[in-house]
DNA sequence: CGGTCTCTCGAACAACGATCCGGTGGAGGT
DNA sequence: ACCTCCACCGGATCGTTGTTCGAGAGACCG
């Protein structure tokens, strides 16, 4: 009775919201990764039940979902460039985000609906259109940048990031003792020299470029 | 004790096996889908306890790696094709067989280090360098055509065959509410005209594959 | 003061992954 | 024929998870 915590000064902290819960759920999934992302833990970090979240947010899932869409506010949308330029900067904030969150990845999953998603993929699809690109180039160019990001982002996060050295060395290791079973792999393969990622992309988004730009001149 | 099933022939079926547990966790996964997919589920369509699985099996992530790695032997490695005819084959196969196990692109953010798809990236990039495509263009050509194909069909996978039609349904409407807030999303977008996924695709790959073709003339 | 609405949370439930430990059956030796 | 061994099996059980239920506490309105 008199020892429960139940106004808020004694809580602490701000009222509980949505955008409060969301807030930490990110800190969590950043600090700890995507298994460690649970209801108690995530209702502890706020210093209220773990039920109480419930009010607030229908299922886990729901969070993941906001938590997800939130990350992408940092991903800026620029104004007033010419379009590759313009589309090049969206692209790498948009890799940028995924690795810095790099639980993300493995939620691209889901349908990505949110408000950020969507402006920043209106972004995307009014520029190329601005641009001078028409159907069918469109939607294959908007389709085809966007998986460029999603699959380059999930394939560093589940090498660079989220694997721990442990798992990286017996990669190695297990490449290693079948190097005649996969010579071209193991001569040339990802765990060779592994730190173009950056400069890997940015060739293979150009070469995207390259071909939507073709199809302005030609139609 | 005699009610007990306990000999071979009476529990049907061959004994049990890593690979009967990985061919039944396939079925299992292609029917339900990855959230159905349980050790007590997998057992019981096994005619076994559940805790039997954990005798040939270490945990329910190495099934999960596992039955990853055995739907890669349904893609075809080409032999004595042209090395653009043989790389539009190998990603073609390995696009069609991501679509047809759709629980299979929400996995694609673990190591995948499987004989199946070791033997697939091996022959990637021997195709690659016997095509005469070399440092830096070489990573960022092996690199661009995984991640593409991995991201297309993880956006694919998610929208025409994981989500169900109330889902797609309410993501048209959500969508037609807020036609204003995303004009060009709403106009062009990938829910006006969705039909065209794999042409679109042919595009997105036909333009990296030039790409990396441009490289091998200039060096 | 009474009533209603918003918000909080302890208790509980079903399902899950995983482990412990006691089996069971058949192959191979003697 | 008997024993031993060991690959293989599974009932009971533990700790954890997402989620529900119902009982409240506090604020606001009449």
């Amino acid at each position: 009775m008199w020892l429960r915590a139940s106004t808020r000064e004694e809580r602490g902290g701000p009222p509980l919201s949505r955008q409060r819960i969301v807030e930490e759920a990110v800190a969590l999934l950043d600090e700890e990764g995507a298994d460690r992302l649970t209801m108690r833990r995530l209702a502890e970090r706020l210093g209220t039940g773990s039920t109480t979240l419930y009010w607030h947010v229908k299922t886990k899932d729901d969070v993941l979902d906001l938590a997800l869409d939130a990350i992408f506010a940092a991903v800026r949308i620029p104004e007033g460039a010419e379009w590759r330029a313009g589309l090049t900067a969206l692209i790498g904030d948009w890799r940028a985000t995924l690795l810095r969150h790099p639980w993300s990845a493995a939620l691209l999953g889901r349908p990505m609906l949110g408000p950020n998603v969507l402006a920043r993929s209106d972004f995307l699809y009014a520029t190329l259109v601005r641009a001078g690109v028409a159907e069918p180039h469109l939607t294959a160019a908007a389709f085809g940048l966007s998986n460029f990001v999603i699959g380059s982002a999930l394939m560093e996060a589940t090498w660079l990031v989220n694997a721990d050295a442990e798992t990286r060395d017996a990669a190695r290791e297990h490449m290693d003792h079948q190097r005649d079973r996969y010579p071209a792999l193991a001569a040339h393969g990802p765990l060779t020299a592994a730190d173009d990622w950056d400069s890997s992309f940015e060739r293979g988004l150009n070469w995207l470029l390259d071909g939507v730009e073709a199809t302005i001149a030609t139609g």
